[in-house]
DNA sequence: AAACATTCCAAACATATGTTTTAAACATAC
DNA sequence: GTATGTTTAAAACATATGTTTGGAATGTTT
């Protein structure tokens, strides 16, 4: 087979784990003996534990960005030159970032606290394959990015897209254990689709916050 | 002497590697050798690793936490018992940040680094550590924030709170990076005051941004 | 059926890590 | 000056990690 039972059930298990723990404090042993299979599975198939981490990112962040592109280039194109409004251009994003992961086995949840880790946890090799792997879908959303907020500058929109991606990423690393917090404070559970949900309002009041002077 | 040399220099050396390449990537041999101590010098003075990690931590947030409390009572004393703003909140709130590290060795950049670190690479033992030791000041600051935003649910408040945390942790925690990459396509060089003075706006906007349905 | 390639497995390997041990150097008090 | 407790130094220890290896099992092709 092209592509074994066991390529995925090390991904899925690496993935699980990854999200769960973080990336250094995951070992290979672990991962295979959580996926059932020998420990040099993952050095036969991947080549390195990096290649590993490199290959769970593409699997559910290559379905992202393709469809993140796809939609950007049809609502445009519905819209002619209309910009997009930024609740339009959050509101795709969100979109497609909650459509993809119920494709494959990943919950919105790990999807998204494994795009935290990425950001924060910087492993040098991760933040250098996904510039190279996935910088023309990112360059469509910033060129929108623009459009959508044509009252700043360019620095000002530098630091205020900043803020938001820190938000983002910061939230969502740690969605898991802010969620059992607040549960364990008030006695609710929130879902991560709740939780984007309600970070765009804030996002959005916020890129478009008044200028201090 | 009741606080050798030797402590103090494995607190820097520890605090500016932890700030720069996390806990677990960081080994203690990197910080002896970087601190120009022997490696069981560690263990003599704090005991563990983690028992290092929550030293770091206090000596930057004992203070921080200290002068947050007066500073709160001082200006909530002072106008009676009408509640703060929220720009009044957050106000101080920053100038506490800026004001604690520089007595310290620690710059702003670390201090806030190493918060979100705790927060995010979530070290059991760190989280504990934190909550029982600053949980005092960290209430008094959630009492100020129910006041500042009435109009907004319990839960809707913490999650909020909680953007708001993660955006002022993780711009903190890469505002060198961020500010070379802005410099490097802009030519212009953003201080860490005025990244401070940005923030503040878009965090204000965004917790009192209109609820969604 | 034989030849070949692929996948799997148990063990070994080299290295890095946190921690402990042993002894020497040092300071302080009696 | 000796004794006692403290600090440093170098080495050893036990363990965990990523990776490699040689061969067995399995599948595919001729």
């Amino acid at each position: 087979m092209a592509h074994s039972d066991t390529v995925d059930r090390i991904l899925d298990a690496a993935e699980a784990l990854f999200a769960e723990r973080g990336f250094s404090e995951t070992s290979l042993r672990m991962i295979t003996s959580k996926a059932n299979v020998n420990l040099a599975a993952v050095n036969y198939h991947f080549g390195s534990k990096n290649a590993l981490i490199q290959a769970v990112f593409s699997r559910f962040l290559s379905p992202f960005s393709k469809s993140l592109e796809v939609e950007l280039k049809r609502i445009s194109d519905k819209h002619g030159d209309q910009p997009l409004s930024l609740e339009a251009l959050l509101g795709v994003v969100t979109t497609c970032i909650v459509k993809v992961p119920s494709q494959s086995k990943t919950g919105v949840s790990a999807f998204m606290r494994l795009l935290g880790l990425a950001y924060t946890q910087s492993q040098g090799h991760l933040r250098k394959y996904l510039e190279e792997e996935y910088s023309s879908a990112f360059k469509l959303f910033m060129k929108h990015m623009r459009d959508a907020t044509p009252q700043l500058s360019a620095v000002d929109r530098f630091w205020r897209i900043q803020f938001m991606l820190g938000t983002t990423a910061f939230t969502m690393s740690s969605s898991e254990a802010l969620s059992d917090i607040l549960e364990n404070e008030l006695q609710v559970r929130t879902s991560t689709e709740e939780i984007v949900q309600r970070l765009v309002p804030f996002l959005a009041a916020g890129l478009q916050a008044p200028l201090p002077k």
